[in-house]
DNA sequence: CCCGAGGTCGCCCTCTGCTGGTGATTA
DNA sequence: ATAATCACCAGCAGAGGGCGACCTCGGG
């Protein structure tokens, strides 16, 4: 038997396969006849032509099967049936075969060889129970029946990709359950007795009522009104659902658990999500599947690139709707996050979760480093870390004391500093040797003469600028205070270093336990003091409190600072940049940064006590010397 | 007509990881 | 003194989970 149909556009085109899978199937003008179902659909591919299938008459069925235009096509597809009928196919209509597990594969109109076809993939998603699918969406949905090796039931989504041209709307439903087979066979038998069709929609119906019904979604009519918020509903079942959101009416429970939900689907999803964690969409793809076709969708736009939500302002096109809005914020200043302790603004939740983390709260676990050790406080910082330090790099480094090459970043710095200590400059005219090149540059003006510093009062050079610099202050500057060394023991103080230290070692006074004060004469600098933020407001405040114990800093009145850190900072990773003052064990610092400007009326002055430069700390009013532990006590002031 | 099942849209959240500016440290 | 380095940090985007609300349809 023979007999040919005008298929409306939604339409499949099926060719026969085999014998084995004969099942009954109807197009959904009425046609009816045993066939053999194969994956084989027609596809209008091309946006700017109308769905034209149409013009592809179906040939429908005998024995051996259906066959369909063009010829090649059968052999593409091993068919042993006879063609029953040919006609071309329209411009702008692509055939597909569908395969097993979901894949499109173009079939060429002219080469017809399924070998050189194109191959499209689309998602596939699994449910154990789609009869109420294939049910609902026939209006918008192409068939693909194919009951081939495991009977699975293949839906596309056409629609957009009719109205759009985009293979990235399509979707895929699949069945396994071998049950859709004579679902679908009762089905299609209904539809042979009758059918109603939506004129808007082409939806069809079983019962006239279905339809009519039906016909009552596509109008605005809405009778039922909520009282309390004016909302109108179809039916009063959405209404009573509605009016449960305004009282907190819950009616379906969940359980397993104590939740509660307005409507029963709610709890099926729920349940899904919490308890069974059964995911029937299944992304063909990677192993990605979800409880929400909705969320397939959106997860396949990761594999097609595809981004539907442009940006009015730039460049930036989101791939859903939360990623757009979050954008937005880049552009309005809007920072809805605030931290409730130190009340910062942030424009994403979990960049404020991370400040608070890392700001406002202890014993915060860090990341350790399995290759160096290092401990970082972030684990997105620890991949930056492992990126930079410990990936390894096709092009060699070399290290630059000598000819050593490495492939990782941390071992060529690591076996740098085994340079660290070598005196790698040497002179070629006399045995000189230093670790630093600006040394040997320094060094080399002793052989040949140069001395690029001039004094600007006078006539003297210098090789070096500090030299310059020393000799302008001492005999150029009349407010000149050279620095001085004290002995912690006696208080005596020297002008050199190691002048007091060897005074030092002989020095019997023992009255402080191994403290040395230095008077600084380094010009006050905004930052000279690296203090940690919290003690930088510290020092700014007006009451410089003494503290007694040596152990801990000490700060004095108006910008006389005296640090003893007889203890130094402990040197971690995690307050490695928050380190406070690098000084040896046992110095008593005395920085005269603002020191100079209140000289005059500070109860503390510098005396020149000898000739030979020593210079002794006394008290303007008492005329009494300044002992270091009077300033450690306190007493001094 | 009502109800249940399932579908759809939208919103908000979390987790993750990359990026570039910054300041402390080091060479 | 200076440049280089690197952890710290906020900004920002990608991806996915979970749920609220509403809609449609099939079937009793």
């Amino acid at each position: 038997m023979m007999e040919s149909e005008i298929l409306p556009h939604e339409t499949t085109v099926f060719l026969t396969k085999s014998e084995e899978d004969i099942m009954e199937y109807s197009v959904e003008r009425g046609v009816s006849d045993k066939m053999h179902i194969i994956t084989l659909q027609v596809v209008n591919m091309d946006e700017h032509i109308q769905p034209s299938l149409t013009e592809v008459n179906l040939v429908t069925m005998h024995q051996q099967g259906i066959e369909m235009i063009p010829t090649g096509l059968r052999q593409a597809l091993g068919s042993e049936s006879e063609i029953m009928h040919t006609l071309p196919l329209p411009e702008g209509v692509q055939i597909f075969k569908v395969g097993p597990n979901g894949e499109m594969q173009s079939i060429e109109r002219v080469e017809l060889d399924a070998a050189t076809a194109e191959a499209g993939h689309i998602g596939t998603m699994v449910d154990q129970d789609h009869g109420h699918l294939a049910k609902k969406e026939r209006s918008s949905l192409q068939y693909n029946i194919q009951t081939g090796t495991n009977s699975d039931l293949t839906i596309c989504d056409c629609r957009d990709r009719q109205l759009e041209g985009r293979r990235a709307d399509v979707t895929v439903e699949k069945c396994i359950d071998p049950a859709i087979t004579t679902r679908l066979n009762k089905i299609k038998k209904k539809d042979i007795r009758k059918t109603f069709q939506c004129k808007l929609c082409s939806y069809t119906f079983p019962q006239r009522s279905n339809l009519d019904r039906h016909m009552r979604s596509h109008t605005d009519e809405r009778p039922h009104k909520c009282h309390l918020c004016e909302k109108a509903f179809r039916t009063i079942t959405l209404l009573q659902n509605h009016i449960n959101t305004h009282t907190g009416t819950r009616p379906h429970k969940c359980p397993d658990c104590a939740m509660a939900f307005v409507t029963s689907g709610e709890v099926v999803r729920h349940r899904r999500y919490k308890h069974t964690h059964e995911k029937p969409f299944k992304c063909s793809i990677c192993d990605y599947a979800s409880v929400e076709v909705s969320k397939l969708k959106r997860h396949i736009r990761s594999h097609t690139g595809e981004r539907p939500f442009p940006c009015t302002f730039c460049s930036y096109a989101s791939r859903d709707t939360y990623k757009l809005k979050r954008h937005m914020r880049t552009h309005s200043g809007e920072k809805p996050y605030k931290c409730h302790v130190c009340q910062a603004n942030f424009t994403q939740s979990g960049t404020m979760k991370m400040h608070i983390r890392q700001k406002h709260t202890d014993n915060v676990p860090k990341y350790h480093c399995p290759h160096c050790g290092a401990i970082i406080a972030r684990k997105s910082d620890l991949g930056v870390h492992l990126r930079k330090q410990h990936s390894y790099t096709s092009s060699s480094m070399k290290c630059r004391y000598c000819e050593a090459t490495f492939h990782e970043r941390y071992a060529l710095i690591q076996h740098q500093k085994t340079h660290r200590h070598e005196k790698r400059f040497k002179c070629d005219q006399c045995d000189y040797a230093c670790k630093q090149k600006r040394h040997m540059i320094m060094h080399k003006r002793i052989h040949t003469g140069e001395k690029p510093f001039s004094c600007p009062q006078c006539d003297k050079r210098f090789r070096q600028k500090q030299l310059l610099d020393f000799h302008f202050k001492k005999h150029h500057n009349p407010s000149f205070i050279p620095e001085a060394y004290v002995c912690s023991r006696c208080c005596k103080s020297f002008t050199r270093k190691n002048v007091m230290k060897k005074h030092a070692e002989k020095c019997e006074n023992i009255t402080v336990q191994d403290v040395n004060i230095k008077i600084m004469m380094k010009k006050r600098k905004d930052k000279t003091m690296k203090l940690e933020p919290k003690k930088k407001v510290e020092a700014k405040g007006e009451e410089f409190p003494v503290q007694q114990k040596t152990e801990q800093s000490i700060e004095t009145a108006k910008g006389l600072h005296i640090k003893n850190d007889i203890t130094s900072p402990t040197k971690t990773n995690a307050t490695k940049r928050k380190k406070v003052v690098k000084r040896k064990p046992g110095d008593l610092k005395l920085e005269r940064q603002e020191f100079a400007g209140s000289i005059s009326n500070h109860p503390i002055q510098i005396i020149r006590v000898e000739s030979n430069k020593e210079l002794a700390l006394v008290n303007s009013q008492s005329k009494e010397e300044i002992t270091p532990e009077m300033i450690l006590n306190g007493m001094a002031l």
